[in-house]
DNA sequence: CTGAAAGCGCTTACAG
DNA sequence: CTGAAAGCGCTTACAG
């Protein structure tokens, strides 16, 4: 591999005049002398040392990913749109996986930061002030999706989604069809995430007058396996709900997988919805409803963002930027009115 | 943070002693300076940089997994396995997703190469002898999953599957159950591993005296777009089968659903079977058969296998290491009687 | 506009 | 057994 010294040679300039031209610096360089180093580096097919620019303080051309899940499908696609906004940028990616854990997800971030990462994408990992001042310490961009309030620390760009369109139009869609008894599998309840998926919920139907105390609610991990224990526990009690609302798509497959081996129907005896719009969510049978989060976008958002931010002078860093994205109410044949409901009226079931 | 200048100052010792004891060189250290040298490192929270190490052509602590596609939950499982066997060894991923796109594999891989990983697994992904000759020059340890033959390229670890077993036992069983017309929804037909899954396919059924020629074989892409469209050209044809193996789950997947939309029934219509075990299968109505892979293991002995390899001393690596796992069969719903066999002999179906 | 030189944090022959 | 010094490949004040 040739080194700068290689080029440096054969366009008759110092290092530090390849230096200059190669990695943007500011200092002004003859054309003439610029076109040489060029026409070197391109001849020699030289590409600088991402490991050497990272020692002496400069980027590294590497940005960390944190999920907590990488065995959900929503994180695949998210991750597509991080790849393909950074690719052709010239990042690399640190991907790191902390399954919910909290421990694991400090240390996985600590390797990220030794690695002297240029940018970080956390997504609905939980981060704490002192693990951002950490960050900026090292002069590492973040960029967080659905950040938690109750962070104070300032200057990370904050990708927030907005849940209540698309949610809001699923409740409005069930209620149409006569539902009155809802539950709510939600996550693990100290994420915030959780907490805006559940608000927005409940807000939805504190609109149309169903109240909150009237909606039963049930913890669940984000996990298929959370969406089958949810099923037993819903299903043992004297009140079943009609519809139910699982705070995201994997636990609403586990949630509908579950209740068909108890040999309920879907959506003759209960209404199921989820939330993320995974691909597989379209080949389950019946096809999930759900509330789509644009995945891709966020994921292509959340790097293209921090690219910007990385590229700026580390002063211009500090003021924050929020970004937004919204949901959309995504109907499927997982819903729909309840046999009862069918027989007093005398209605036939539409697809 | 503190440097390996910090740790030496404290310990009262030269840099090169305080290296010497942290980077397990093999050059003597009194038991005394050692204990001093490890006593500072502690009290100060001293970690190596990792990026310094790169630079003097020491490891890294970084290795590169390149997958085809991310949105594939068996990959999930796979780099779950690998970040188990690597994180409590101080190994960060880097992952690339390659969309099956060889071009695009290459420039991952070239990256990876530039950010000077210690190790690189690849899944299902082609690799080329020019590509391995060039892993060997930067002394970057290779291991490879379902490695293709035509490599004459020596001194990678190769982790092969046996897709035997778990088809074998698959295939019986459909016979079993009377099943005589089958067809096969393969993967892109240049990667190697789609090979595997044929041959082992029609290999048991001719064992059982159903001839190749009488089988249906349909190109998919691994993805559950593909499986829908292999449904898509099966029935249009005259020949219908009443068996398909789908050469991954999300084909299966896939083509499930499909089949459905179309009115058929699963498995009295016709009997699915996937390949992979992916969580999801389970959930999916009626529950998939599938021939399950061992997925995390796959991953856990790549990266523990590569491990050991990278440890060693660079001229002990040049041996060839190949390692097999298994796959099983794993019975589910959606393969059964078909309903005019039923019809025919009296019987009931099962469960 | 350009170069000589120091430095980023570590490792490793080379002396002693 | 240990230290002084060179070097990994790049960047950046500092001179000129």
């Amino acid at each position: 591999m040739p080194t700068i010294l290689d080029v440096a040679a054969k366009a008759g300039v110092s290092t530090a005049t390849v230096s200059r031209v190669l990695s943007g610096s500011p200092s002004p360089v003859r054309p003439a002398t610029r076109e040489r180093v060029l026409e070197a580096a391109r001849q020699l097919a030289y590409k600088p040392n991402p490991v050497a620019r990272g020692l002496c303080g400069k980027s590294t051309n590497t940005v960390g990913v944190i999920v907590s899940d990488i065995g959900n499908p929503f994180y695949a696609d998210v991750i597509k749109g991080i790849e393909d906004a950074g690719l052709p940028e010239g990042y690399s990616l640190f991907v790191g996986n902390t399954n919910f854990d909290l421990v694991r997800g400090e240390s996985v971030l600590r390797s990220m930061v030794d690695h002297r990462v240029d940018g970080l994408i956390l997504l609905f990992s939980r981060a704490t002030d002192p693990l951002l001042a950490l960050l900026d310490e090292h002069n590492i961009c973040v960029s967080i999706v659905d950040r938690d309030p109750a962070l104070t620390h300032q200057g990370a760009i904050a990708i927030s989604v907005d849940y209540e369109p698309g949610i809001r139009a699923a409740v409005h869609r069930l209620l149409e069809l006569g539902h009155r008894d809802f539950a709510h599998v939600t996550g693990p309840r100290n994420l915030h995430t959780t907490h805006l998926r559940r608000e927005a919920f409940l807000q939805a139907l504190a609109e149309r007058g169903i109240e909150r105390s009237r909606v039963q609610i049930v913890e669940g991990d984000y996990r298929t396996g959370g969406g089958e224990a949810a099923a037993r526990r819903l299903f043992s009690r004297h009140l079943s709900p009609t519809a139910i609302f699982a705070a995201n798509d994997l636990m609403a497959i586990g949630l509908a997988a579950e209740i068909k081996r108890r040999g309920m129907r879907i959506p003759e005896d209960v209404s199921i919805l989820g939330l993320d719009g995974i691909d597989q969510a379209s080949c389950f049978q019946p096809s999930l409803a759900t509330v789509a989060m644009p995945r891709y976008e966020i994921g292509h958002l959340a790097m293209s963002s921090l690219v910007r931010r990385m590229r700026k002078d580390p002063r211009e860093r500090s003021q924050a930027l929020e970004l937004e994205v919204r949901t959309q109410f995504v109907p499927g044949a997982s819903i729909g009115t309840r046999r009862e409901l069918l027989d007093a009226s005398g209605f036939q079931a539409g697809r």
